[in-house]
DNA sequence: ACACACATGTAATTGGTTACATGATTTC
DNA sequence: GAAATCATGTAACCAATTACATGTGTGT
């Protein structure tokens, strides 16, 4: 008993997709739910194993002919019931630790130009995970038709959009900051910028 | 050699502030920096000899008359070039797990109410929050006068703030689509509110 | 007397990534 | 024939929390 994050998270997958194996599992949270829950094969096989043990979960054999054996799992009531006292319990939520905000934090005690740069790399970065976010939820709302997990999916989309969001703005503001205690760091790069 | 966030949270402390303890240490922690970093002292101590060990920091006994022994450290030279070169290399950002949201992504396979309970509890606490950070906020602007690294510090607050209120603001916008797709669930409390 | 804050540590357990190891099938 | 993808797993290591264990000083 006591599971774990790992478990829920083979649990809700196969709650969505019966007859998904470990290596499917896997591509689907890389797919979907990337932006904020990763999981590694070193977790996934051996949970699915106990799960197994457990009877939260059915293994079966498939052997689609010619391609490589896999080991497929649906739910079992029990591990759907499992699942749903889950999903009622309150979340826990530890803040989590953020390397980028404690380099920050520490600002002061770098060399002058170093936080204007690992500011503008973080934008950079959000920039590009938020315009792939919004394409990934144009995709969905265009082709996601009557699949009735899309609400919930577009939930959690929206979730990272207004992250991304406010972290981006927030950036302008911080390199604002930045740069007006330390006016020198980025002469060179205004000057280019007016065309000099 | 290879040093994780532990050590340098560390450095960076006793860059801050010289001849603090492993106590010390973990209270700085806790009352500046809680909202996006935490350490046990299972990881403080063992980290502080290894610290000592590489010459990283300096130890010094320290017994101010009648108060228990403490072990105090302060940043060696070496130490404070390593925070630096840290503080100038790119962070790493591993998206972190989000449990909240995975819970919402597997809201179509709850009862018909967990999801709306979830989204109003993530609300409270993102608001009680809320109103700790700004607090935090205003009174560091008012007394902090002088203080170096008070720019620093502010940073990482309003980038706690900012999202916040977007964590906020999207709950408001989740909780209408939610209660849009399932009007039966909050009647009761919608005819309370309008004191029926 | 009791509680609380100060102060330091270790051990057990859990959680998680990465690298290793293997092999089949499909596509170019 | 080579490369990519499918597929499953283990071992070593690193990270982190929690519980345990101990003791002093301060304030009420």
């Amino acid at each position: 008993m006591s599971l774990n994050g790992t478990a829920y998270l083979i649990l809700g997958m196969l709650s969505i997709e019966s007859d998904r194996s470990g290596y499917d599992i896997r591509k689907a949270v890389e797919s979907s739910v990337s932006h904020f829950w990763r999981e590694s094969y070193g977790q996934i096989y051996p949970m699915l194993k106990r799960l197994a043990a457990e009877g939260l979960i059915i293994p079966r054999q498939s052997n689609s002919k010619g391609r490589p054996e896999r080991q497929e799992y649906s739910l079992s009531a029990k591990g759907r019931a499992c699942l749903q006292d889950w999903l009622a319990a309150p979340y826990r939520d530890d803040p989590p630790r953020n390397e980028f905000l404690l380099k920050l934090f520490f600002g002061r005690s770098a060399s002058p130009n170093a936080c204007v740069q690992q500011v503008k790399n973080f934008q950079d970065k959000n920039k590009s995970l938020l315009s792939a976010l919004l394409g990934i939820e144009r995709w969905e709302q265009a082709n996601g038709g009557g699949n009735p997990h899309l609400p919930y999916w577009l939930l959690t989309l929206s979730f990272g959009i207004a992250h991304l969001r406010a972290s981006i703005e927030w950036s302008d503001a911080a390199l604002a900051t930045l740069e007006s205690a330390n006016p020198t760091a980025t002469a060179g790069a205004k000057k280019r910028l007016k065309g000099m």
